[in-house]
DNA sequence: GCCGTTTTCGGCCCGACTGTTTTCAGTCG
């Protein structure tokens, strides 16, 4: 039993009891065992759950067990099964509707007998909703408005989630007769961070379209629709899709260029080809006279077209085939070129481990630094930091930095810019820290000219580091909050802050798109794995991905400079905006 | 449903915001 799929089915149990209108505790009970699940690096849990040992871990108690041994013993889970049975499936689909939760879902089925999004978008627009005790015509247009997001939305998945899947359904592939390699393309291979579908390349020792047949068999497929012979759509037990696309093994570096995409990428390649006479027939580079180049990779195909090669992050036709024409490629960050982190969490607020724990797990990736920046005081919600905790934490941290040699922990504070513009401590306190991230947390509602103004006003301090989460999005869940990011990132440019690319696969906030912007005005970047644990300081690696695709390169980032020099660029700009307070 | 300074049941993230009500329930971060 592979913990993800086990991780799974306890979620989808949390959230049918949620519908169901169940105790909440319970419901977040199964949720948290789902998440100690995923948090297993194991690829199989079944003697783990055999020998009862599971239930040592966290969250994992009787009746999580009992489902975990009926899901090892049988594939299923007969209570996931009989709440399945008894649930509308309708309900659950409305939990991701922005604005209802799992009381006014159970009151729109109790009142109503709604039990499907359709019937629920048909009772908003009749007015039937507005009519009902505790609902009314904004909460009828907001419904409204979540459908249209959800609809956009569905079918979507994280980058993060997918390349996962992705990996998986490779490593089933791989085990196919016949099968040589199996390599990701698509969006995916472009680091897109979400993806409609996995797109893959199997190079085939012989008869591809046999390979194909065979795909459509494997366990994991619940639907498999036929493509041309050696082409294959698959949709799997958990609703992913996947494209399918099995070549020659000798074709397959071409085949998966072209996979790869972008379209308009490719046409733009496509056409130089054809300006010097050459052209791609069934994925081989062929000559004016039609002859096949033996072993022709990536490489001579750009080459060729008298293009530097151009990293698969880049294919989006924005700008690259002219930089790859004239040699003025960035020369792109890399995960090694990362030194340490600057936005992570602790247990003194919201985060599950020790500054201890999150540093020896730093250090063990080989960074030099960590700086810790938990909540401050107006976060309740996430164990914000008062003064004494600030103060308390300042000495452990001197602790830990005794303890460890050659690695440094530095005092840093994820600070709430409220609604006023103002950073969520004083200015006596706030000086005590080494940096200083703000980030907004609450009043998403705020327009564009407000929202532009308070974070402005909060870039105005000059004990501002770091721009954290900079549009507050929430990819596939919230949209970004209004904002005028050109004239955040200009005024970042001026000022000496960076701004954050913040790596939760969740966020990846800025946008890669703006990165590219930033980067042409100068701006410098921090990337923040926004780690709540050691785990997720894996985080970093979706963000250097990202960064990759925003055309950055290792000096356009702060946490790609050693300890010293982060803290110089604190400084600096405190000193700047002091002497500019003198004159 | 899980957990515990702890042995048996009470607490579990808590305050702001929104939209509904006219004092509060539901949702969200």
């Amino acid at each position: 039993m592979d913990p993800q799929v086990a991780a799974h089915r306890l979620n989808q149990i949390a959230q049918l009891l949620e519908v169901r209108g169940e105790n909440p505790f319970k419901s977040r009970a199964f949720a948290t065992a789902a998440r100690t699940l995923q948090e297993l690096d194991d690829e199989d849990i079944s003697s783990l759950v055999r020998s009862r040992e599971i239930a040592r871990l966290p969250g994992i108690g009787a009746t999580t067990l009992a489902v975990l041994v009926d899901l090892v013993e049988t594939g299923d889970s007969s209570y996931l099964d009989h709440l399945r049975e008894t649930t509308p499936d309708g309900l659950v689909e409305m939990l991701r509707i922005p604005g209802l939760g799992p009381t006014r879902i159970h009151r729109l089925y109790e009142g109503l007998g709604v039990e499907t999004v359709a019937a629920l978008e048909k009772a908003a627009q009749d007015g039937r909703l507005a009519g009902l005790q505790g609902f009314g015509a904004k909460t009828a247009a907001k419904i409204l408005r979540g459908i249209a997001t959800l609809r956009e939305t569905s079918g979507q998945l994280l980058h993060s989630l997918a390349a996962g899947e992705a990996q998986r359904l490779a490593r089933a592939l791989a085990k196919l007769p016949g099968v040589s390699t199996v390599e990701v393309a698509g969006s995916l291979r472009r680091s897109a961070e979400t993806v409609r579908d996995i797109d893959l390349v199997v190079g085939c020792v012989d008869a591809p379209a046999a390979v194909a047949t065979a795909a459509g068999r494997m366990s994991v497929v619940s639907e498999a629709v036929g493509g041309p012979g050696s082409e294959i759509t698959l949709r799997l037990v958990n609703g992913v899709r996947a494209g399918i696309r099995c070549v020659p093994a000798a074709v397959l570096p071409l085949a998966l260029w072209r996979a790869t995409g972008s379209e308009e990428h490719c046409d733009g390649v496509l056409a130089l080809l054809r300006e010097r006479g050459f052209d791609l027939r069934d994925d081989q580079l062929v000559d004016s006279k039609g002859a096949p180049a033996a072993d022709a990779g990536e490489e001579d195909l750009y080459r060729v077209a008298g293009l530097a090669w151009v990293p698969p992050e880049l294919r989006e036709n924005r700008g690259e085939l002219t930089a790859a024409a004239t040699g003025t490629l960035p020369s792109l960050i890399e995960l090694k070129d990362i030194r340490g982190a600057l936005h992570c969490h602790s247990n003194y607020s919201d985060g599950t481990a020790t500054i201890l724990a999150m540093a020896v797990a730093a250090r063990e990736r080989g960074w030099q630094y960590l700086g810790i920046s938990d909540h401050s005081q107006s976060a309740g919600y996430a164990g914000g930091l008062d003064r004494d905790a600030v103060l308390r934490q300042h000495d452990e941290i001197d602790k830990v930095n005794a303890e460890l040699k050659g690695f440094r922990v530095l005092k840093g504070i994820e600070a709430d810019i409220l609604a006023d513009g103002r950073l969520d401590y004083g200015d006596d306190l706030l000086d005590r820290f080494e940096y200083v991230i703000g980030s907004v947390h609450s009043r998403f509602s705020m327009n564009q000219v407000q929202m532009t103004e308070r974070i402005l006003t909060a870039m105005g301090d000059p004990r501002l580091t770091i721009l954290g989460h900079p549009t507050g999005r929430l990819l596939l869940t919230r949209e970004p909050y209004p904002l005028d990011v050109n004239a955040v990132i200009e005024r970042a440019a001026e000022a000496g802050i960076a701004v954050e690319l913040n790596c939760d696969p969740h966020r990846l906030d800025l946008d890669w798109r703006w990165l590219q912007v930033a980067r042409t005005r100068g701006a410098t970047v921090e990337l923040g794995p926004d780690a709540h644990s050691p785990e997720s300081l894996s985080y970093i690696e979706f963000g250097v991905q990202v960064a990759r695709k925003g055309w950055l390169e290792a000096r356009d980032v702060l946490n790609a400079r050693s300890a010293e020099e982060v803290l110089q660029f604190a400084r600096r700009r405190d000193a700047g905006a002091g002497s500019k307070h003198a004159s």
